[in-house]
RNA sequence: CGGGUUGUGGCUCAGUUUGGUAGAGCGCUGCGUUCGGGACGCAGAGGUCGCAGGUUCAAAUCCUGUCAACCCGACCA
């Protein structure tokens, strides 16, 4: 595939900087800390609106039209259709749903003059299932999958960032309709690759990791994260390809074992936490077990045992106890438990114990001793107390095995660009949206749903395509491919070489800029570096005299004189064997990159 | 919603402690000199100092209230 996808064959119209609205910052904004934010900001392609809430100028909007058609592209290779959807969303649609009361103040809602509810859209699940219900109605019309490329809004609680979390964002979001499971999966599976592929055009280095799928619900799901050290999500990845989100992804402890010949209490003054009592004993942390007592919705107490070196992981505990909340310092009190020193041994009666499953493997325990100031060293499940169950509970750490490889896994942050959802039938059964299958029954729609954060992934690839001069942005997202630099522009002899070279790169199928400002060179080195053109071409007085140019590479920050004649002929080389309907591939900037070798 | 910080020309900030008629740099306009990595000189334009009250002869500065933005924590593309 070209990097250069979005060109079509034939000339590009010649874009002039002098008339271009592009306002460039030679200062930093004071309220932008990240790079992208910084410098979408400084190369004058985004402008705060309010917080969280953006314009896009000019360059900006190139850019964004550009990952929206890699995003277009790919959805159109699976075979989903494009829509579009409204924004504004009457109440009567969450209500079935249930969704106007689950989502919360997030969701932006309005009132309309004839004291209507409405709310602007932060998904569109609802939508979709409304529209579909009345006219998807065989399964010989299924699979169906529509997508639309929309403005969102969201409430944030906190919006920052810049793009990366505003209130009102690009997304693209797809939903397939599917008969049955195998059906899902297939649109599932396709989604992905597209997703992958989607990324991959957009030039980031991302993972598809395993995730929790959150408020939309479903059981299956994973999220595409931009590795970056601005992203909010902590990940963790391993060479085998494995990924998951900490918040989500499967935990394999290896705890260590402090051996001891029987159970055996011993004194530990003023030890309350786990570094304490680890200190104390002189052992590593992963030889203790952490005790973790509450109740459950139905106000059953239980107790969660894991390796004193990891957290518990809320989500996993939800799966084991719903509805499970830590007792208060109060309630231990009241149930005889002793905060600091707490354990499997001598636990009042009737308090379930689950232990992570690493523990499984370990015996003996370090564990509290339910007294104050003593713990137990030597504690063995099964001879010295009862485990009820054994579950996955604790948040994976870098170092933990990968569940695929063994390997230890390597932590990364990483931004969320884009996730696919197998939503099964939660909105079909709620809304009513059903075909005839068929056996001649009815049954509703299996649905999957699929979101590619537009705006966001635009703010991805600038995090991961910037250094200290601006952006670098990849040939298939940059506003324009190559930007000419006469370096004067009111005499006679450098401004027409621009001209005619920008010309004949134009003829190729490149989008050309010339930067015809009347600004001094530096002005225009350090905006053309900002603004992030993957080629300039610098034509100034000092190479006429020896027939050449300045040719620059963005990303290799590598620059050569290049002979004007060498370039000419190359480009009409080009130009000819497309005329001929030879297929001489131009692969973006691969084509300059041997002007350099 | 808790914790921290900040609101002064378009941008970055000084001035606030100790009240006394609003400053710098960048940007903008004009003229001149410059002209291969964010030039220089001269002359200009542009600010109810976030907003509302209060104290005072006098408030950017002190007091009260309020709004907004940003950063750190709990939600999410």
């Amino acid at each position: 595939m070209s990097i250069l996808s979005n060109a079509n064959p034939g000339e590009k119209p010649i874009i002039y900087m002098s008339e271009v609205y592009a306002p460039t910052l030679k200062e930093d904004p004071a309220d932008a800390e990240i790079a992208s934010h910084r410098l979408l900001l400084r190369s004058g392609m985004i402008r705060k609106m309010a917080s969280g809430v953006y314009t896009f100028l000019p360059l900006g909007m190139r850019v964004l039209s550009k990952v929206e058609n890699i995003v277009r592209e790919e959805m159109n290779k699976v075979g989903a259709q494009e829509i579009m959807m409204p924004a504004l969303q009457p109440e009567e649609l969450w209500h079935e749903s249930g969704r106007w009361d689950d989502y919360g103040p997030e969701l932006m809602r309005l009132i309309d003059r004839h004291d209507h509810g409405f709310c602007l859209g932060p998904t569109h699940e609802e939508l979709i299932t409304a529209l579909v219900r009345n006219e998807l109605k065989s399964y010989k019309q299924l699979p169906c999958t529509l997508y639309q490329i929309q403005v969102k809004f969201r409430d944030e609680i906190r919006p920052r960032f810049g793009l990366l979390r505003s209130r009102e964002f690009i997304m693209k979001d797809a939903y397939s309709f599917n008969a049955d499971q195998e059906s899902l999966q297939q649109s599932y599976d396709d989604m992905s690759r597209a997703y992958g592929t989607i990324c991959e055009r957009c030039g980031l280095d991302y993972r598809p990791v395993e995730a929790d799928s959150g408020q939309i619900g479903g059981k299956v799901t994973t999220e595409f994260m931009a590795l970056a050290d601005a992203g909010e999500a902590e990940l963790v990845h391993c060479a085998c390809g494995y990924a998951a989100n900490t918040e989500a992804g499967a935990c394999i402890a290896h705890p260590t074992v402090y051996e001891a010949q029987g159970l055996e209490k011993i004194a530990t003054p003023g030890v309350h936490t786990i570094e304490e009592l680890a200190a104390f004993l002189d052992i590593p942390e992963s030889s203790t077990v952490k005790t973790l007592v509450g109740q459950d919705g139905e106000g059953n107490l239980v107790a969660f045992f894991i390796p004193g070196d990891h957290e518990l992981n809320e989500i996993k505990v939800e799966r084991e106890a719903p509805g499970f909340l830590f007792l208060t310092d109060e309630e231990m009190e009241a149930h005889g438990l002793h905060k600091g020193s707490m354990g499997p041994v001598g636990l009042p009666e009737g308090i379930r114990i689950i232990a992570d499953a690493s523990l499984r493997a370990v015996s003996p325990w370090v564990v509290g001793a339910n007294e104050d100031g003593f713990h137990y060293v030597g504690a063995q499940p099964g001879r010295d107390f009862t485990v009820d169950a054994w579950a996955d509970l604790c948040i994976v750490a870098v170092g933990d095995d990968c569940p695929e490889c063994g390997a230890p896994l390597a932590g990364a942050r990483g931004i969320e660009v884009s996730q696919v959802f197998q939503l099964g039938t939660k909105y079909s059964e709620a809304m009513g949206a059903c075909f005839m299958a068929e056996d001649g029954t009815e049954k509703p729609f299996i649905m999957g749903c699929y979101g590619v954060g537009v705006t966001r992934t635009l703010a991805a690839i600038v995090e991961q395509h910037n250094d200290e001069h601006g952006i670098m942005w990849p040939m298939s997202v940059a506003p324009a491919h190559v930007c000419i630099i006469p370096l004067t522009v009111d005499d006679d002899e450098v401004q027409p070489v621009a001209e005619k070279l920008a010309r004949e790169i134009a003829a190729i199928g490149f989008e050309v800029v010339v930067d015809d400002r009347k600004e001094r060179p530096g002005v225009k080195f350090a905006d053309a570096d900002l603004i992030g053109w993957p080629l300039q071409v610098v034509v100034g007085k000092r190479g006429l005299e020896n027939g050449t140019v300045e040719a620059k590479l963005r990303r290799r920050d590598v620059k050569k004189d290049i002979s004007i004649d060498l370039l000419t002929e190359l480009l009409a080389s080009v130009r000819r064997a497309a005329k001929e309907g030879r297929n001489l591939r131009i692969d973006g900037i691969g084509m300059f990159d041997m002007l350099f070798d």
